[in-house]
DNA sequence: CATGGGATTGACT
DNA sequence: GTCAATCCCATGC
């Protein structure tokens, strides 16, 4: 099962979806980019919004797979997730970076003159470049606004490694952190394991 | 009803 | 390296 572009993509658990989701393209209108860098969220550890249960904000992280969790972060940026496992389990994958493929004047408009390089390389940085905002929490992966596809043929597939992740305060320990090596689109800091093996 | 805390970013020292 | 911006929502009184 590594077609996101079938339900039962998503109806897994997100350890299998995080991996799995490097190296396809996440569009919105005409944009997009090959995803190389996601973090994987499950309600039994305490850095998911979904530990604390069922609330208004964690509804759509709780509900059935294969939908958009987007959801506002510092109170500015607009962070977005691929809700995975059974209806009824909040678990979801964080995309953390893209590497730019199609409508690179439209993402270099909406970001504001930052090198190439960083249209897409944080979370809150590619929601910008796509166009991606809050009213899109709870779109479907598939027929609605956001489309994710398998890696095109004959791209070269993601060396992929993992770290602890980033910019939380609890279970930052978990290694749940999955990066393409091969990108330079990654964001900062690089784990420890990618930094080896430039 | 008041308060506090982020799954971040960009500007500045 | 430090730090402020900004707002939804969970929590507590």
């Amino acid at each position: 099962m590594s077609d996101p572009r079938r339900a039962a993509f998503y109806a897994r658990p997100v350890l299998e979806v995080a991996p799995d989701l490097l190296g396809c393209t996440l569009r919105h209108g005409r944009t997009g980019g090959r995803i190389v860098e996601t973090e994987a969220y499950h309600e039994d550890e305490p850095a998911c919004h979904a530990h604390i249960g069922l609330t208004p904000r964690t509804r759509t992280l709780i509900g059935p797979p294969g939908v958009a969790y987007v959801y506002r972060s510092y109170g500015i940026h607009a962070l977005l997730n691929v809700v995975t496992d059974h209806d009824g389990v909040g678990a979801a994958v964080l995309i953390r970076a893209l590497e730019p493929l199609e409508g690179i004047e439209t993402m270099r408009s909406r970001r504001g003159g930052v090198r190439d390089r960083d249209l897409c390389s944080g979370p809150g940085k590619l929601t910008q470049a796509l166009g991606l905002w809050l009213e899109l929490n709870g779109s479907p992966l598939e027929g609605g606004p956001i489309a994710i596809e398998p890696p095109p043929p004959g791209a070269s597939p993601p060396v992929i490694v993992t770290g602890g992740r980033i910019g939380i305060t609890k279970a930052a320990e978990l290694p749940w952190r999955y990066c393409d090596a091969g990108s330079t689109g990654v964001s900062r800091p690089w784990p420890a394991a990618m930094r080896a093996a430039r």
